[in-house]
Formats: structure tokens, sequence, C-alpha cells
DNA sequence: TTAAGTAGTGACTGATCAATCACTGTGGAA
DNA sequence: TTCCACAGTGATTGATCAGTCACTACTTAA
């Protein structure tokens, strides 16, 4: 009957940890394929392989489980960019190597990022200003400690070109992506 | 009973084409104040003083409103960057400051933009498309025009720094907003 | 005066879903 | 052997809303 169709990988421990973990894998892909208040706990569950309601016994509520989500997004971003080791004339382009590799390997993590741009849901935004907020210290304080010249501005065009590159990947427009000077 | 809290001006003839761009204002400010999926169609017609099922005499239902409001949106956005007139020199900051000028008499309507950012929806996706689009070829035509070198690289600049602007004001994040080199 | 178009409404419904509740099964520790 | 913590589920519900339907009231033109 239920059509069990992209139900997730092999047995682990059935703890209570695992299984958030297994949520939240399957939330943030559900959530980024149809958005926050299209997608159900329903389908979240039926892509974990557990029943709707066991959802609500690890987290409080839709809201919870869509911040724990982008969290999780979030980490995964400052990670990626914290692993960067490179000297200052060599920093800027490798933290967009990364970022470009980040988009092919994890996409829906930015498509949940996109998404929480519009959601008027203090929660959700309050999360989505601490990644923010985090990405751009971040960066400032590795612009600042490679020498880079002007590092606040420097920072302002990578986030600018970052996000305008993940509007390009939410909205199917390619030809949108930045054209990097040179 | 009904608060009547934020009803709109005063009486115009009442047309059906009237009505209509009544309902595309208030859908604005509603969409924007609240989301698409929280927004009802209720509160549209409040704060025109109609009542709710008379929306769907006019709008065959609430996504083709959504879209239409969003098409205002960009109608503004365009009609706004059309009107500068500035040479080579002058274009990039005449274009700013009509823009941030845009940003404080319509917020709305930038909110908007954004919102349709995060939406899975054929139709608005679509329609956030074209309106992209058409901007971008706007900008490309002006700056070419102008004699500006490197247009598709100033253009796409522009556009990166426009759109971190609106997730600055979407986020209500100030500090996010571009640092104007100079 | 009537007929027809236009502007508009009150009352309702069908569908959807987050969230709750009351329950089952199971593996260990005492 | 019992008891209890943990993992998990089926059934249900309460609220919410987009959208429909059947209707009223006004105006104009024949």
């Amino acid at each position: 009957m239920t059509k069990v169709s992209g139900e997730v990988r092999a047995k682990e421990e059935a703890t209570s940890v695992n299984r958030r973990e297994q949520i939240l894998e399957a939330a943030v892909v559900v959530f980024a394929e149809h958005g926050y208040f299209k997608a159900t706990t329903a389908q979240v569950a039926e892509k974990v392989g557990i029943s709707q309601p066991y959802i609500f016994k690890l987290f409080k509520n839709k809201e919870e489980l869509f911040v724990a989500a982008l969290d999780r997004a979030f980490e995964r971003t400052i990670r990626t960019f914290t692993d960067v080791e490179a000297s200052g004339d060599t920093l800027l382009e490798e933290s967009i190597r990364v970022y470009e590799q980040m988009m092919e390997t994890h996409p829906s993590e930015i498509i949940l990022q996109v998404q929480a741009l519009g959601i008027r849901d203090e929660a959700i935004r309050s999360s989505m200003q601490a990644g923010m907020n985090r990405v751009t210290q971040l960066m400032e304080n590795k612009f600042t400690a490679a020498g880079i010249a002007n590092p606040e501005v420097e920072v302002s065009t990578f986030m600018a070109n970052g996000m305008l590159c993940h509007i390009a990947m939410a909205l199917e427009m390619p030809e949108l992506k930045p054209k990097h000077l040179k």
C-alpha cells in the first residue's frame, strides 16, 4: 500500500539519537523538495521508514524539526569553510571551490537556506540570522588572519556572490550564477 | 466584530478593474507580512473591505493572486531602473540610489521577491525566473549602452549586491547589507 | 417593466495535517 | 517473573482555509 519509495539506508542500532539523525537527514531533503509548508511530517516519516507520530516523540513540533534541519545545513557550511587552509592569495578561490563542491554534494542544504530566507516565523528567522552571522564572522576572521586587505568589503562581496549562487540554484537559473571576474 | 483594522483608502468607482488593483495592493502587503502559505485570502479581503469569496471572482485561485502580486513587484522594479538616466560613470551609483529609494517606499514588494525565492511552485517559480531575467537583461542593456566595460560582470555584481540587500532586509539584518567599496 | 449584466455576499464544505492519546512489544536488571 | 524504560504505532481529532454555491441588490438600456 504505502509506496516505501525512498526509504533510507541500512540498520544501525535503533537508539533515539540515531533516529533523530535519520529524521533530520530525511527532513532536509523533504523540506528542500516541497518547501516548509507543503512538506508533511508524514513524508519525512515515510522516508525514514517510521510512523508519522513518532517524529513528535523526538521533536516538539514541525517548526523545531525545520530549525534543527536548518541548523544542520549551517553546521555543514561552517565546517566546510573552517576546513579551508590557504594563504592570503588563495583563500578566496579555495573558499569558492569548497563552496561549489558543497553545492554539488549537498544541494538540499543550500535549498533549505534559501527557503528559510522567506519564512516569516520567529524561530526560523532567528536560526537563519544566527547562521548568516556565524558564516560572516568566520570568513571575516579567516580573511583577516590571512592578511587580506579590506576584509569587510571582501567578505561582503563573497557573501553577495554566494547568495546569488544559492538563488541561481534554487530558481534553477544557472545563467544567474556570478560571473567571476577574470 | 471583525476588526476592520487596516482597511484601505477612499471611494473610487467600483469597477472590477479597480477592485483587482485594490486587491493586488492589499495582497502584496499581506503576503509580505505573513508569507504565501500563512497569509489567508480572508486577510486580503478584510484589508480591501470586501468579502473573502469575492476575491475568487477576480482571481482564479490563491496562486494566481500571488503571481499577480509578484509580477506587480517586478514591474515596479523594472520601471524604477528604466527611469534612470545617467552617463557611464554615474549609472551604477544612480541605479543603487533609486534601488535604495524603492526599498524605503515599497518594502513589501522587496520582501515578496525574497519570499518567492523559496516557494516550490511552478507558476511562482516561472514568474520569478522571468522577473530576474528581465531585470538582468535591462541592466545589461543599460550598462552596455552607457559604455561600461565588462557589462556582464558588472551587472552580475550589481545583482549579487542587490540580492544581498534584499536578504538583509527580509532577515532584518542591516549589518548584512553590502559594504560599498569606497 | 423587464431583462440582463455587474458587483457583491453569507453559509457552507471538503480536504489536509499537525499533534495527541492510548496503546503494543521487547530486552534487560533485580 | 515482574517490572520498567525504551522504541514504536494505529486511530483519531481539532483547526484551518481555499474554493463553491446559491443567492441579493443595483443600474441601465430597450
